[in-house]
DNA sequence: ATGTGCATGTAACTGGTTACATGATTCG
DNA sequence: CGAATCATGTAACCAGTTACATGCACAT
């Protein structure tokens, strides 16, 4: 449901990085990643795109067909290009929620493997430290306190470890892999 | 910081009925929790409090000591015991968030054994059915969509497994040992 | 006196959802 | 013809943050 209080203009700008889509199409992607992101409602969705064009980083093109109704189909402008790199080499925010980061590896593609491994890096580095500020935390409460906050910080140490251990491993892939990105990335740029 | 659009009044109702305290307690016990759940502002807190307040869900005491300023305990009523256990009995939304679990986790020594079972159990169906959509989309996806796709659907399945197997373990747990909440509940619920 | 930590509060703003309005096209 | 799906949009509302205002108490 909620698109968890994220700046999400950012992140369907990264969508039409990837394939010049309508507002409509954008929901349903998003619909079929399920979980992963939340999907906007149309509330939010449509001014979003408004803004984007407004702003020159989206362009529209009025699509009618005899069978449907028309579309408008947004494609990503040069400037728009520029501002997604932006966003991309600039560091994540510091307390980056999961869904926001997310977003991150959807985009993937639109990114440079260095850029990638950075981001990787960032996130890993936030997961430790919120692991070890946990640890400590637990440490000083396990006598004093309540049975639900041990509860609730052994939880969350397991999913962190478990975060951190997959960032590891792609981490790890990624360096022993050659370019995997650039194939892909080619394959979406000669779209235009 | 942000509490994720959960409508936490529930939440702070729930410490309240650990502990009693003021709003300038439950922020520091939040911030204590770190990433957990979240911070709410002040902003939202105060107004949060006064509408239990308003609902007789709590009690306010204006404690004065010389050494520092007066504060503004709030503490459960009858009615907001009531109203928590209600909220503990009905089932857990669909889409359930991960702050809102742990919330959930946070106040477990309010709840029964049973219904703390009752909800890892709910939410251990959530995850699954979260964990076969991807683990289908992803099948589907595999060969046309792009690299991001597929490394987002990669963390998100990592990260349901880790839950998956933390909440089996929990349930075990739980299972095996009598009764380890009622201690901790008595002897919280002596102080009023 | 002035600054810092404790403590409470509120008004303005923001970002999102809900609910509604509109319209084309296809299916029964 | 009415219902369903596709498609776009907007206005009202709501929850939460930001930024501000207030005041006490203690230390410098």
């Amino acid at each position: 449901m909620s698109i968890n209080s994220v700046k999400f203009r950012q992140f369907i700008l990264g969508l039409l990085a990837q394939q010049a889509m309508s507002g409509y199409d954008i929901k349903r992607v998003l619909k079929e990643l399920g979980w992963l992101v939340g999907t906007p409602s149309f509330g939010s969705l449509y001014p979003a795109l408004h803004t984007l064009l407004d702003n020159g980083l989206v362009t529209v093109k009025v699509v009618s067909r005899q069978d449907k109704p028309s579309r408008k189909i947004y494609t990503i402008t040069q400037a728009g290009q520029q501002a997604l790199q932006e966003w991309a080499s600039q560091p994540i925010g510091s307390n980056l929620s999961l869904k926001s980061f997310i977003m991150r590896l959807i985009l993937a593609d639109s990114f440079t493997k260095e850029e990638l491994c950075t981001q990787l890096g960032q996130r890993r580095d936030q997961v430790m430290a919120h692991h070890t500020a946990l640890e400590k935390a637990s440490g000083l409460l396990d006598e004093t306190s309540s049975f639900g906050q041990r509860l609730a910080s052994d939880y969350s140490l397991a999913l962190a470890d478990a975060e951190l251990s997959w960032i590891e491993g792609t981490l790890n892939r990624l360096s022993q892999e050659p370019s995997p990105t650039e194939a892909e990335q080619t394959k979406i740029m000669d779209r235009t």
